[in-house]
This record gives C-alpha cells, structure tokens and sequence, in this order.
DNA sequence: TAAGATTGAGCCGTCAATCTTT
DNA sequence: AAAGATTGACGGCTCAATCTTA
C-alpha cells in the first residue's frame, strides 16, 4: 500500500530527524565554542567564494534551498556584521548582487578549521569511508523529487 | 589526519543537513495543508501515548532531545490547546507529570493517517527496503556518542 | 500581472536568570 | 549546592502584505 510505510521506512525516518538535530547541534556547539558565528554564515559566504563572482539573492536562495525573506535576512546580518556587500544589479533593476568582502574571505579562512574538525569528530569518526559514501549516496536519493 | 574528513565524510554531512531539512520540509508542509499541527506536537504526545502513563518534563527532554526549556514551552502549547495536563509529581516536589488528555489520543489518531502518507511519500517511496534498513542503520551510528 | 526582494507581526527556540524543592 | 522546571529578553524563522521593476 503505498500510503503505508514499511518499520525501515520509519526507522530511517526517526533517525534522520533525530541523527540530523544531533548533529547539527553538535557542530553548532563546536563553533559557539570557538566565538564564530552559526553555520547558515558560513553557508552562504562558502558559495560566494565558489562562485568567484556576486551572486543575487535569488541564486542564494536556490543553492541553500532557504526561503526568500530568510535569505534576505541573512544578508542584513552578514552586511551588518562587514562580511558582505549589496549591490544594485545591471542586469536587472528590481535586483541585487551580493559581494563577498575581504573580512568574509577571512571569516572563511578561519571557520574552515574548525567546522572541518566538527565534521569529522561528529560524522567522519564514526562511519568507515564506505559508511560514509553510502550514507552520502542514499542521502542523495533523497533530495531527488 | 584526525581533524581531515574525507570527501565522503564531507559529501555525507553536506546531504545529511540538505536531505533532513528537505525531508522535514515537505513533511511538516503535508502536515499544515492538512489543518494538522507542526510534528513536533505529534512526537510528545506519541511519547506519552506510548508510555501508557504520564511522563515526566525531564522524561519527555530525554526522549526527544530536546532542551529543558524548549520542552517547558512545548507543553505550555499542547496545554493551551487541550491535548495535555499538568499535574503535580506526587515522588518529587519539584517535579511535574504531563497527562496526555483524550483529546490528545484523538489528535493523534487524526495525524497519523496523514504523517504516515507523507513518510512514505518522501522517504519510502525513494528507497528500497534494504536500503532504508541501511540508512537507518548508518543514521543510527550517528547517534552513538 | 508577475518576479525579485524587503518588511511588520507573530511564533518558536535560545540564553541567562530565577524559583522551588531536594 | 544541585536538580527540575519556568520565565523574560532576544534572535531567527514564517506568514502575509508591500514595494519596485519587468
């Protein structure tokens, strides 16, 4: 019945929302700890940096798979704190580009360190590197709609 | 190195934070498009139900780690809107024990049918049945401290 | 009319402080 | 002092409404 999940359907269902929160609040902690901000920042400045260009909000939002009014919030907090710049777009008058500054390049530089630690304290050190694909890939299967 | 995740391990966190914030997404969408409260209220009150007897604040934080505070809230709500009481802790002065109420049963029987559905839909129904046996084996080890 | 983006109001989670009982 | 639980203040997210330009 294809209304009626199957007790694995379930189970992996409970622990995605359980395994998820955990660790999210884990990595969190880690970067609390350190003084550096949440990591929905470092999100968003990682993928100006990919870019190597301004992205609009409209990108923003579609990689991150955030809201619109939460991108636009975000980037307040970014611009206010100097990790970001706004800027009116030539392309189209009704948009914006977001320019990453020097001090994100920096805040980047030195999050990475510490996320990367979190990552693997948090994830990596309990799943063998072929746990770890398989997880990736069937994690993957579900962001297919 | 210890503080270096490989790209598996790094490819699985970036999908485990995408997948479990999708996932609980469209979810919770199903949820409210149904006139249904947000999944949170279904996971105290499928706790209390389960336990076939009144539970304790401190009793439901642990089962769905969740902070002592943000549980205190959650049942001011469930409350307010009838699917719960609070009464006294008979053992301990300090405590409390949260009563679920007949209308809370009755919610719960209503949500079920609906979460079931949306389960299936975006977990279920992207999966074979090993491979969610699998995932959820792997989301398991996530957990293990 | 529709699309990109922002804003005000309200809800929920977080932090630190507080209260009561042990 | 410590544990169970709550509260006030505040930050972030969500909803609906709004503004500007296409």
């Amino acid at each position: 019945m294809a209304s009626n999940p199957s007790d694995a359907t379930v189970t992996a269902w409970i622990r995605l929302v359980r395994a998820s929160r955990h660790a999210l609040g884990v990595v969190e902690a880690d970067l609390k700890a350190a003084g550096l901000p949440p990591l929905g920042w470092y999100d968003v400045l990682l993928e100006l940096r990919r870019a190597e260009a301004p992205l609009r909000p409209l990108e923003i939002e579609g990689r991150l798979l955030l809201a619109q009014h939460n991108v636009s919030r975000l980037i307040d907090r970014l611009e206010t704190a100097g990790y970001v710049e706004r800027q009116p777009c030539e392309e189209d008058g009704r948009g914006q580009v977001v320019v990453l500054t020097s001090a994100g390049r920096d805040l980047l530089k030195r999050m990475w360190p510490v996320y990367r630690t979190a990552i693997q304290r948090h994830v990596g050190a309990k799943l063998s590197k072929s746990q770890a694909a398989t997880l990736g890939q069937l994690l993957g299967q579900l962001l297919i709609d």
